[in-house]
DNA sequence: GCCAACGTTGGC
DNA sequence: GCCAACGTTGGC
C-alpha cells in the first residue's frame, strides 16, 4: 500500500509550476536526519505527496506528486560548490538522500493552511500542528483524501 | 521584521 | 551526557 506524505518547499525556491514544468526532480538539499529517514528508509516508488508551499502567500497545499525514484545518494553533499554541501559527507559514507518526484496534478487553488487548520476533520494533521518544521512529513491517508476533497471544493 | 519552536554544536 | 548558545524554519 502506498504511503502518503507531505513535502514542503519554498515556491521562491521551487513551486508547483516548477515541478509541472519539469515532470521530474531530484528533491535535493535536505538536511535533516529524520525528513532523510523518512526517504531513505519508507519512501518507496508510488508513494502519494501533497506538495505544499511555505512562506508564501498563502502557504498551503499547492498540488499533488509521487515518488518516482526510491531514495538515492544527495549529490550537492558532495559538492564544495553547493549551497547544500556538506564537508562530513564522503562517496563511501554520502549521508544525504535525494528521492525523485513526479508531478501529478496541480490544483486550482492553494488549499490554505488556514482551511486546514479550521478543518475538523483534519485535527492531528502534523502540519497544523504549532511549531512543526518537518520538511518532509508522513500524512494520514484519510487526511490525505481530505485535502484533496478541499482542493476539489467539496 | 518579529519571534516561537526546534535542531545542532561545542564546551565542560 | 548536560545544556547554553546559536542557527534555521516558517507563520504571522
Amino acid at each position: 500500500m502506498a504511503r502518503c506524505w507531505l513535502m514542503k518547499s519554498e515556491p521562491d525556491t521551487y513551486a508547483i509550476d516548477d515541478l509541472a514544468r519539469d515532470g521530474t526532480t531530484l528533491w535535493d538539499g535536505v538536511r535533516n536526519y529524520q525528513a532523510r529517514n523518512y526517504m531513505r528508509d519508507d519512501m518507496k516508488v508510488g508513494d502519494r505527496v501533497l506538495f505544499y508551499h511555505s512562506s508564501a502567500t498563502p502557504p498551503g497545499v499547492a498540488g499533488l506528486a509521487e515518488i518516482s525514484a526510491d531514495a538515492t545518494p544527495d549529490a550537492t553533499a558532495l559538492d564544495p560548490d553547493d549551497d547544500h554541501y556538506d564537508p562530513k559527507a564522503t562517496d563511501a559514507d554520502p549521508r544525504w538522500v535525494v528521492v525523485e518526484l513526479r508531478h501529478v496534478e496541480t490544483f486550482p487553488e492553494v488549499v490554505p493552511l488556514a482551511t486546514l487548520k479550521a478543518d475538523p476533520a483534519l485535527a492531528g494533521m502534523l502540519v497544523i500542528q504549532r511549531g512543526q518544521r518537518l520538511s518532509v512529513q508522513p500524512v494520514e491517508p484519510a487526511h490525505f483524501d481530505r485535502v484533496v476533497a478541499l482542493a476539489r471544493g467539496r
